[in-house]
DNA sequence: TAAGTATATAACTATTTGCTTATATAGTAA
DNA sequence: TTACTATATAAGCAAATAGTTATATACTTA
Protein backbone atom coordinates (compact mmCIF):
# COMPACT_ATOMS: atom_id res chain seq x y z
CA UNK A 1 0.00 0.00 0.00
CA UNK A 2 1.67 3.22 -0.82
CA UNK A 3 0.42 5.37 2.67
CA UNK A 4 2.33 2.40 4.42
CA UNK A 5 5.27 2.64 2.11
CA UNK A 6 5.21 6.56 2.51
CA UNK A 7 5.27 6.43 6.19
CA UNK A 8 7.97 3.74 6.52
CA UNK A 9 9.85 5.99 4.54
CA UNK A 10 9.63 9.43 6.39
CA UNK A 11 9.78 7.09 9.63
CA UNK A 12 13.66 5.89 8.08
CA UNK A 13 14.19 9.21 7.62
CA UNK A 14 13.27 10.30 11.07
CA UNK A 15 15.25 8.31 12.85
CA UNK A 16 18.09 8.48 10.37
CA UNK A 17 18.56 12.22 11.67
CA UNK A 18 18.00 10.93 15.50
CA UNK A 19 20.40 8.64 14.79
CA UNK A 20 23.49 10.80 15.64
CA UNK A 21 24.49 11.77 19.07
CA UNK A 22 24.77 15.24 18.65
CA UNK A 23 21.60 15.99 17.02
CA UNK A 24 19.56 13.43 19.30
CA UNK A 25 21.15 15.20 22.09
CA UNK A 26 19.92 18.69 20.32
CA UNK A 27 16.36 17.11 20.19
CA UNK A 28 16.25 16.24 23.54
CA UNK A 29 17.26 19.23 24.88
CA UNK A 30 14.98 21.20 22.71
CA UNK A 31 12.15 19.27 23.54
CA UNK A 32 11.94 21.10 26.79
CA UNK A 33 14.15 24.43 26.22
CA UNK A 34 14.63 27.06 23.09
CA UNK A 35 18.00 27.02 22.58
CA UNK A 36 20.20 29.51 20.20
CA UNK A 37 23.43 28.16 18.08
CA UNK A 38 25.94 29.55 20.04
CA UNK A 39 24.68 27.50 23.44
CA UNK A 40 25.09 24.21 21.08
CA UNK A 41 28.60 24.94 19.79
CA UNK A 42 29.41 25.82 23.77
CA UNK A 43 27.94 22.28 24.91
CA UNK A 44 29.08 20.00 22.26
CA UNK A 45 32.54 21.56 21.55
CA UNK A 46 32.20 21.39 17.97
CA UNK A 47 32.52 24.20 15.13
CA UNK A 48 29.55 26.88 14.93
CA UNK A 49 29.16 25.73 11.15
CA UNK A 50 28.87 22.44 12.40
CA UNK A 51 26.23 22.77 14.63
CA UNK A 52 24.37 24.86 12.27
CA UNK A 53 24.01 22.08 9.46
CA UNK A 54 22.76 19.87 12.35
CA UNK A 55 20.20 22.41 12.87
CA UNK A 56 19.46 22.67 9.26
CA UNK A 57 18.89 19.18 8.59
CA UNK A 58 16.45 19.31 11.63
CA UNK A 59 14.69 22.28 9.99
CA UNK A 60 14.68 21.07 6.76
CA UNK A 61 11.88 18.38 7.23
CA UNK A 62 10.45 20.69 9.74
CA UNK A 63 11.13 19.14 13.24
CA UNK A 64 12.63 22.67 14.79
CA UNK A 65 11.65 26.12 13.83
CA UNK A 66 13.78 28.78 14.23
CA UNK A 67 13.08 32.21 15.49
CA UNK A 68 15.30 35.66 15.85
CA UNK A 69 14.93 37.02 18.87
CA UNK A 70 17.28 40.42 18.88
CA UNK A 71 20.63 39.60 17.91
CA UNK A 72 20.34 35.44 17.94
CA UNK A 73 18.47 32.85 16.72
CA UNK A 74 16.32 30.92 18.73
CA UNK A 75 15.47 26.93 17.71
CA UNK A 76 12.52 25.02 19.59
CA UNK A 77 10.69 21.97 18.67
CA UNK A 78 8.19 22.19 16.47
CA UNK A 79 5.14 20.55 17.75
CA UNK A 80 2.66 21.07 15.27
CA UNK A 81 5.13 18.10 13.33
CA UNK A 82 3.27 15.81 12.20
CA UNK A 83 5.21 13.34 13.30
CA UNK A 84 5.78 14.68 16.82
CA UNK A 85 3.91 12.53 18.62
CA UNK A 86 6.76 9.48 17.09
CA UNK A 87 10.00 11.83 18.02
CA UNK A 88 8.36 12.88 21.60
CA UNK A 89 7.79 9.24 22.60
CA UNK A 90 11.73 8.58 21.66
CA UNK A 91 12.69 11.41 22.87
CA UNK A 92 11.13 10.65 26.03
CA UNK A 93 12.41 7.72 27.27
CA UNK A 94 15.99 9.16 26.81
CA UNK A 95 17.69 10.44 29.81
CA UNK A 96 17.45 14.55 31.12
CA UNK A 97 20.34 16.39 29.27
CA UNK A 98 19.73 19.31 31.08
CA UNK A 99 22.76 19.03 33.09
CA UNK A 100 24.56 20.24 29.95
CA UNK A 101 22.36 23.70 30.49
CA UNK A 102 23.30 23.88 33.91
CA UNK A 103 26.97 23.59 33.33
CA UNK A 104 26.10 26.52 30.68
CA UNK A 105 24.40 28.35 33.98
CA UNK A 106 27.25 27.83 36.09
CA UNK A 107 29.69 29.21 33.29
CA UNK A 108 27.85 32.09 32.72
CA UNK A 109 27.55 31.01 28.96
CA UNK A 110 23.57 30.60 28.93
CA UNK A 111 23.16 34.24 30.19
CA UNK A 112 25.90 35.88 28.51
CA UNK A 113 25.14 34.54 25.69
CA UNK A 114 21.36 34.41 25.36
CA UNK B 1 27.24 12.09 34.08
CA UNK B 2 28.90 8.88 32.29
CA UNK B 3 26.05 6.38 32.83
CA UNK B 4 23.76 9.25 31.19
CA UNK B 5 26.48 10.03 27.77
CA UNK B 6 26.52 6.15 27.50
CA UNK B 7 23.20 5.91 27.04
CA UNK B 8 22.54 8.69 24.80
CA UNK B 9 25.59 6.86 22.45
CA UNK B 10 23.68 3.49 22.79
CA UNK B 11 20.43 5.06 21.75
CA UNK B 12 21.80 7.28 18.58
CA UNK B 13 23.89 3.52 17.80
CA UNK B 14 20.26 2.12 17.83
CA UNK B 15 18.40 4.54 15.90
CA UNK B 16 21.15 4.56 13.47
CA UNK B 17 20.04 1.61 12.96
CA UNK B 18 16.62 1.67 12.19
CA UNK B 19 16.89 4.65 10.21
CA UNK B 20 17.78 2.78 7.17
CA UNK B 21 14.12 1.80 5.56
CA UNK B 22 15.32 -1.88 4.56
CA UNK B 23 16.55 -2.62 8.12
CA UNK B 24 13.43 -0.53 9.38
CA UNK B 25 11.01 -3.05 7.83
CA UNK B 26 12.95 -5.76 8.53
CA UNK B 27 12.40 -5.36 12.29
CA UNK B 28 9.35 -4.59 12.12
CA UNK B 29 8.21 -7.81 10.20
CA UNK B 30 10.61 -10.05 12.77
CA UNK B 31 8.73 -8.50 15.92
CA UNK B 32 6.21 -10.55 14.77
CA UNK B 33 7.78 -13.55 12.48
CA UNK B 34 10.73 -15.31 12.00
CA UNK B 35 12.00 -14.93 8.67
CA UNK B 36 14.91 -16.93 6.50
CA UNK B 37 17.36 -14.55 4.32
CA UNK B 38 16.08 -15.31 1.37
CA UNK B 39 12.34 -14.36 2.15
CA UNK B 40 14.19 -10.55 2.60
CA UNK B 41 15.62 -11.22 -0.60
CA UNK B 42 12.21 -11.52 -1.85
CA UNK B 43 10.90 -9.07 -0.09
CA UNK B 44 13.34 -6.12 -0.88
CA UNK B 45 14.31 -6.96 -3.97
CA UNK B 46 18.05 -6.56 -3.50
CA UNK B 47 20.65 -9.02 -3.63
CA UNK B 48 21.43 -11.58 -1.04
CA UNK B 49 24.58 -9.88 0.37
CA UNK B 50 23.44 -6.84 0.99
CA UNK B 51 20.38 -8.98 3.25
CA UNK B 52 23.20 -10.64 5.34
CA UNK B 53 25.03 -7.29 5.28
CA UNK B 54 21.92 -5.94 6.98
CA UNK B 55 21.03 -8.87 9.53
CA UNK B 56 24.54 -8.72 10.85
CA UNK B 57 24.54 -5.03 11.71
CA UNK B 58 21.38 -6.19 13.42
CA UNK B 59 22.91 -9.39 14.47
CA UNK B 60 26.53 -7.69 15.56
CA UNK B 61 24.24 -5.32 18.55
CA UNK B 62 22.67 -8.53 19.42
CA UNK B 63 19.27 -6.98 17.91
CA UNK B 64 18.14 -10.35 16.11
CA UNK B 65 19.43 -13.91 16.79
CA UNK B 66 20.04 -16.63 14.12
CA UNK B 67 19.28 -20.18 14.50
CA UNK B 68 20.03 -22.94 11.93
CA UNK B 69 16.82 -25.09 10.61
CA UNK B 70 17.66 -27.68 8.51
CA UNK B 71 18.85 -25.47 5.62
CA UNK B 72 17.84 -22.02 5.87
CA UNK B 73 18.97 -19.76 8.99
CA UNK B 74 16.22 -17.96 10.59
CA UNK B 75 16.26 -14.83 12.28
CA UNK B 76 13.90 -13.37 15.18
CA UNK B 77 14.26 -10.69 17.36
CA UNK B 78 15.95 -10.44 20.73
CA UNK B 79 13.07 -9.71 23.02
CA UNK B 80 15.63 -9.89 25.67
CA UNK B 81 17.52 -6.95 24.79
CA UNK B 82 18.33 -4.16 27.15
CA UNK B 83 17.35 -1.70 24.72
CA UNK B 84 14.03 -3.92 23.74
CA UNK B 85 11.96 -1.95 25.14
CA UNK B 86 13.08 1.03 23.79
CA UNK B 87 12.71 -0.69 19.75
CA UNK B 88 9.53 -1.72 20.98
CA UNK B 89 7.75 1.37 21.20
CA UNK B 90 9.12 2.42 17.88
CA UNK B 91 8.40 -0.31 15.78
CA UNK B 92 4.71 -0.74 17.40
CA UNK B 93 3.67 3.02 15.45
CA UNK B 94 4.83 1.85 12.16
CA UNK B 95 2.41 -0.02 10.24
CA UNK B 96 2.01 -3.30 9.72
CA UNK B 97 4.24 -5.01 7.20
CA UNK B 98 2.74 -8.16 6.88
CA UNK B 99 1.01 -7.58 2.86
CA UNK B 100 4.75 -8.01 2.76
CA UNK B 101 4.62 -12.04 4.21
CA UNK B 102 1.23 -12.65 2.30
CA UNK B 103 2.40 -11.70 -0.99
CA UNK B 104 5.42 -13.86 -0.72
CA UNK B 105 2.62 -16.65 0.38
CA UNK B 106 0.50 -15.93 -2.09
CA UNK B 107 3.77 -16.48 -4.75
CA UNK B 108 4.65 -19.66 -2.68
CA UNK B 109 7.95 -18.10 -2.05
CA UNK B 110 7.19 -18.32 1.65
CA UNK B 111 6.68 -22.05 1.62
CA UNK B 112 8.71 -23.25 -1.10
CA UNK B 113 11.96 -21.41 0.81
CA UNK B 114 10.89 -22.02 4.14
C1' DT C 1 30.60 -38.92 -2.58
C1' DA C 2 28.95 -35.16 -5.75
C1' DA C 3 25.61 -31.65 -6.88
C1' DG C 4 22.57 -28.30 -5.31
C1' DT C 5 20.82 -24.75 -2.11
C1' DA C 6 21.29 -21.18 1.53
C1' DT C 7 24.05 -18.00 3.71
C1' DA C 8 28.33 -15.37 4.88
C1' DT C 9 32.31 -12.93 3.73
C1' DA C 10 35.65 -10.34 0.78
C1' DA C 11 36.68 -6.83 -2.25
C1' DC C 12 35.33 -2.97 -4.68
C1' DT C 13 32.65 1.31 -5.75
C1' DA C 14 29.63 5.29 -5.63
C1' DT C 15 27.26 8.02 -2.44
C1' DT C 16 26.46 10.12 1.88
C1' DT C 17 27.95 11.97 6.13
C1' DG C 18 30.05 15.01 9.47
C1' DC C 19 33.58 17.63 10.19
C1' DT C 20 36.81 21.46 9.12
C1' DT C 21 38.27 26.34 7.39
C1' DA C 22 37.03 30.32 4.77
C1' DT C 23 33.69 33.49 3.67
C1' DA C 24 29.08 35.71 3.29
C1' DT C 25 25.04 37.67 5.50
C1' DA C 26 22.53 40.13 8.96
C1' DG C 27 21.73 42.44 13.07
C1' DT C 28 23.79 45.58 17.05
C1' DA C 29 26.23 49.24 18.91
C1' DA C 30 29.94 52.69 19.03
C1' DT D 1 29.47 54.77 8.90
C1' DT D 2 32.55 51.19 11.09
C1' DA D 3 33.47 47.45 14.14
C1' DC D 4 31.60 43.61 16.34
C1' DT D 5 28.75 39.51 17.14
C1' DA D 6 25.82 35.67 15.62
C1' DT D 7 24.63 32.67 12.15
C1' DA D 8 24.56 30.54 7.45
C1' DT D 9 26.67 28.84 3.47
C1' DA D 10 30.48 27.12 0.41
C1' DA D 11 34.15 24.14 -0.49
C1' DG D 12 36.96 20.41 0.55
C1' DC D 13 38.17 16.03 2.86
C1' DA D 14 38.22 11.62 5.43
C1' DA D 15 35.30 8.18 7.07
C1' DA D 16 31.14 5.61 6.93
C1' DT D 17 27.44 3.51 4.30
C1' DA D 18 24.88 0.53 1.21
C1' DG D 19 25.00 -1.57 -2.68
C1' DT D 20 27.30 -4.74 -6.14
C1' DT D 21 29.91 -9.20 -7.94
C1' DA D 22 32.82 -13.03 -6.81
C1' DT D 23 33.83 -16.52 -3.75
C1' DA D 24 33.81 -19.38 0.52
C1' DT D 25 31.29 -22.13 3.82
C1' DA D 26 27.88 -25.30 5.37
C1' DC D 27 23.99 -28.09 5.14
C1' DT D 28 20.86 -31.32 2.26
C1' DT D 29 19.92 -34.73 -0.82
C1' DA D 30 20.60 -37.87 -4.61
Amino acid sequence: MISTSIEMDKAAVLLKLLGDKTRLTMMKILDNHDCCVCEFVEIFQVSQPSISQHLRKLRDIDLVKEERRGQWIFYSINKTHEFYPFIEQILSQLPSQDDKLNKLEEQGSRITCC
